[in-house]
RNA sequence: GCGAGAAUGGCGGAAUUGGUAGACGCGCUAGACUUAGGAUCUAGUACCGAGAGGUGUCGGGGUUCGAGUCCCCGUUCUCGCACCA
């Protein structure tokens, strides 16, 4: 019999969508389960192999917790902003506008055939004003409480997009999106103050189910490291150099300060004859790009200011160099410069001639041993006054307090987090919602004026400056103070606003009256599952923290996480590279789906490997799948006549079955929970292997009792619907049900009494080797075990003739004897 | 350089707290059926060996009655971060 999967598939697509099978009822909070997979990006009109293995298996854990019973609710968006629909615009001409409608036109009718359990009417898009309105609502709370905030700061420009790029968008000093070096800029940005977050965002990874890597990555960019801040004065001057150190039991050591050079002391203290060559090394910098600068094998380069600073605590006069190690952004882009004790310094100072001088004592040597090397592990401290003979370690804290008590600096904390920039010089986003005034400055529109819309008429074309400057209607306004002429600001968002609290707007779309419905977040948030890709490790995942914590403080939810616990899933490659338009080596889910069905596909992408894991593509195995799903169609048809479900009882007496009917409920039963404890874990690919295990066993079907059988294929009816949603359907209907078998789910239980075997096999062992396998009642002690042990002559071959030293005996697992 | 993870048949991959290594699937071999088909079914399939048996989870040590699993040393690969003071 052929598998008519088309058939099949189209009209249960049809049934979900007539019947709204999966809407959910948000009021409905009892055993309430939100799951979500990262919304999609809508940047070409077709899903690939990565969407569909983002959301095939998601759908089947959900589609598993909902025939558990849970209320569940699994809605899908489009982060519909950004610059590859902008990029396209400028390329061929089309709108950004037109483009992207028409490609989340194109893969929603992908996504429906795919055949998720999506709530198609909490469907939301990022590009609608209904939407992005809230964005900008969002942006003037925050803008309200000062964690919005405008400063010219030197920022990562991307020549080749014409925009300025986060921080987490750079990556090797390239354009995440098109590989151009990124060089510095300085401009007026807008940045939310997410540092304000730092702690609270370490703090809350204690309290989310996160993948482990993940949690490290976000601890390791939020960067946090605790020391002291030092005040060093300049000789001769007024001006000071605050440093940041983590090893302030080294400042005895210090023998010269280095700056950034783009450090704005430079131009105070350089000394006149210093001035041509501290300009000509500034200008230098400024021109090598972020990757030569950050190069840890580039040899190190700096030069004098000409000035001298005291260093507090010893009175000594140390010279002060700039140098590029010294960056602007972390710390106060001033170190002290320890070069006994810091690798970085050591090699400085030994370019450079400087003095070195040791404070640390490494344990098992001597004051006078050479240095070879900085030395930055744990010693006795030495030359350093009242200090000497303590543990570097305990000698942290005692030169802290005694920097606070002499005011010569204090503790602090450092983080390497800082504030997001979000304005982004492009047309493609949402506006921001701020006025220019010349009289007035920055003037935030009314609350009530929102949206401020996107115009649909503007000029694409790059310029340096965002399109929307360029649209005369849009951006020259009045001032909502003064009423004289003003200007809006021509920056939209970066999308990761878009993205960063959609997961709230979710819970009732057309509440358009506010962000989200507050109460209903209270009630839904946070996300039980989240699942998505791991390059959002950082950005995506730091930033909705962010936000949500944000949120909570303005009193719109009462949660502090937004996802309690997160799924990666793994990365399907093809020949080991990752597949992209440009390398021309993208699989098309198409040619599977038109050739075997939905079903068989999303299926054998569970059964490839460990979802975490992804793997390389290839179709070898799909065949497996195919036989198997064609197996199970074809034993539900065997058995359509069995339609008398009422006999059907929620559990057996298995003492009361024959043989084969206990075989096979024990089977069935085992097999339920296997499953079930796969799926929970997204360990797809032995959920199936255990399905498939159950199907060659099913043969003795035959010989079982009606009732048996339609117990069992009940049964294995709910474990296929999971999987194959499809095929579960259809099955489940062939065997007399009527409705969706998701509209009535009450088939998962496990007969735990039914687990237990009767008989083991018990392996026996001589030295550790396995010599036999015996059959035992079930729980037998040592004694029951023993002689049946030593009747077997594939053991007693082994045994005869030598010394029994010990007889080792696990229950139902193992009896191993050791001889001499 | 720092951090995280991984390495098991011809292939994808299975193996509760250490307890019968190779589940399930692909592929392969043989056979059955046959309107000769890349369909289906049955049996086999880690390696060496005729067999008894031996050897086997990246390499080398160790703990243990027993190690894929735990500990130490090393190799290779993947992924993050990378002059963070």
């Amino acid at each position: 019999m052929r598998y008519p999967f088309t058939e099949i598939e189209s009209k249960w697509q049809k049934f979900w969508e007539d019947n709204k099978t999966y809407n959910t009822d948000l009021s409905k909070t009892e055993k309430k389960l939100y799951t979500l997979v990262m919304f999609i990006y809508p940047s070409g009109a077709k899903l690939h192999i990565g969407h569909w293995y983002n959301y095939g298996p998601t759908d089947s854990w959900a589609r598993f917790k909902k025939l558990q019973g849970y209320n569940v609710f699994e809605p899908i968006g489009y982060d519909a902003f950004g610059l590859p629909a902008e990029n396209n615009a400028i390329k061929y001409g089309i709108h950004p506008q037109d483009s992207t409608l028409k490609n989340i036109a194109d893969i929603r009718e992908q996504l429906k055939k795919m055949g998720c359990m999506y709530d198609w009417d909490a469907e939301l898009m990022t590009c609608d004003p209904e939407y992005y309105k809230w964005n900008q609502w969002i942006f003037l709370q925050m803008y309200k409480r000062g964690l919005a905030y405008r400063k010219n700061a030197p920022v990562n420009w991307c020549p080749n997009d014409q925009t300025v790029l986060a921080n987490e968008q750079v990556v090797d000093g390239c354009c995440e999106r098109c590989g151009t070096t990124v060089i510095q800029k300085n401009l007026y940005q807008w940045f939310f103050k997410i540092t304000d977050y730092a702690e609270e965002l370490l703090d809350g990874h204690n309290k989310i189910d996160w993948p482990h890597e993940t949690i490290l990555k976000q601890q390791n960019w939020i960067g946090k490291s605790e020391g002291a801040e030092v005040t060093f004065k300049v000789v001769g001057s007024d001006e000071i150099i605050k440093v940041f150190t983590t090893r302030p039991d080294t400042l005895f050591g210090v023998t010269y300060v280095v700056l950034a050079p783009e450090h704005p002391l430079v131009d105070k203290i350089t000394k006149p004859e210093f001035k041509a060559d501290v300009d000509e090394y500034r200008e230098s910098t400024k021109k090598l790009t972020e990757i030569e600068r950050t190069s840890t094998v580039k040899e190190k380069t700096g030069v004098p200011t000409g000035s001298y600073a005291i260093n507090p605590v010893n009175g000594e006069k140390i010279p002060v160099w700039i140098a590029d190690y010294a960056l602007i952004t972390y710390g106060t882009g001033c170190v002290m410069a320890v070069p006994a004790h810091d690798e970085r310094d050591f090699e400085f100072a030994t370019k450079f001639n400087l003095p070195i001088t040791k404070v640390i004592l490494q344990d098992g040597t001597n004051e006078n041993d050479e240095l070879i090397s900085a030395f930055t592990d744990v010693g006795t401290m030495i030359n350093s006054a009242q200090f000497n003979g303590l543990r570097s370690d305990e000698g942290i804290t005692k030169v802290i307090k005694y920097l606070e008590e002499n005011n010569f600096g204090k503790g602090k904390i450092n983080y390497r987090l800082r504030d997001w920039l979000i304005s982004r010089q492009r047309y493609w986003g949402t506006p921001i919602p701020i006025i220019h005034c010349s009289t007035c400055g920055e003037v935030p529109v009314e609350e009530s004026e929102l949206p401020i819309e996107l115009p649909y008429d503007v000029d694409f074309k790059l310029g340096g400056e965002s399109p929307l400057a360029r649209n005369e209607k849009y951006i020259n306004v009045k001032c909502p103070k003064c009423g004289t002429a003003a200007k809006r600001d021509p920056d939209t968002m970066d999308t990761f606003v878009d993205s960063s609290w959609y997961y709230l707007r979710f819970l009732d779309p057309k509440f358009s009256t506010s962000a989200f419905n507050k109460e209903l977040a209270n009630k839904w948030a946070p996300v039980d599952m989240y699942v998505g890709g791991k390059e959002h490790s950082v950005m995506h995942l730091l930033y909705a923290r962010f936000f949500h914590k944000f949120l909570r403080d303005i009193g719109l939810v009462n949660s502090d996480e937004p996802f309690a616990k997160l799924v990666h899933q793994g990365v399907i490659t093809k020949d080991g590279a990752k597949m992209s338009k440009s390398k021309g080596n993208v699989v098309n889910p198409d040619e599977f789906t038109s050739k075997y069905g939905t079903d068989v596909f999303r299926m054998y992408l569970m059964f490839m490997g460990p979802y975490d894991q992804g793997g390389d593509w290839s179709d070898k195995g799909i065949s497996g799948v195919e036989r198997f799903v064609i197996r199970s169609y074809e034993l539900f048809n065997l058995y359509s006549e069995i339609i008398n479900q009422t006999s059907v009882k929620a559990k057996y007496d298995i003492s009361v079955l024959s043989d084969n009917e206990k075989k096979i409920y024990r089977k069935l039963n085992q097999t339920l929970k296997k499953f079930g404890e796969e799926i929970e874990h997204f360990r797809f690919n032995t959920a199936i292997a255990s399905l498939m295990e159950l199907i060659n066993e099913l043969k003795v079907l035959e010989s079982c009792s009606k009732e048996i059988q339609s117990y069992v294929l009940q049964r294995f009816a709910s474990m296929l619907a999971p999987v194959a949603p499809h095929l579960g359907e259809e099955c489940w209907q062939i065997i007399g049900n009527e409705k969706s078998i998701f509209q009535n789910p009450v088939v998962f239980e496990v007969d735990k009494d039914a687990l237990i075997e009767d008989t083991v096999n018990i392996a026996v062992q001589v030295n550790g080797k396995l010599r036999a396998t015996i059959p035992a009642p079930m729980n037998s002690e040592q004694d029951a075990v023993k002689p049946l042990v030593f009747a077997d002559e594939k053991v007693t071959k082994f045994t005869d003739g030598k010394t029994i030293v010990k007889e080792i005996f696990v229950k139902n697992k193992i009896y191993n004897i050791v001889v001499k």
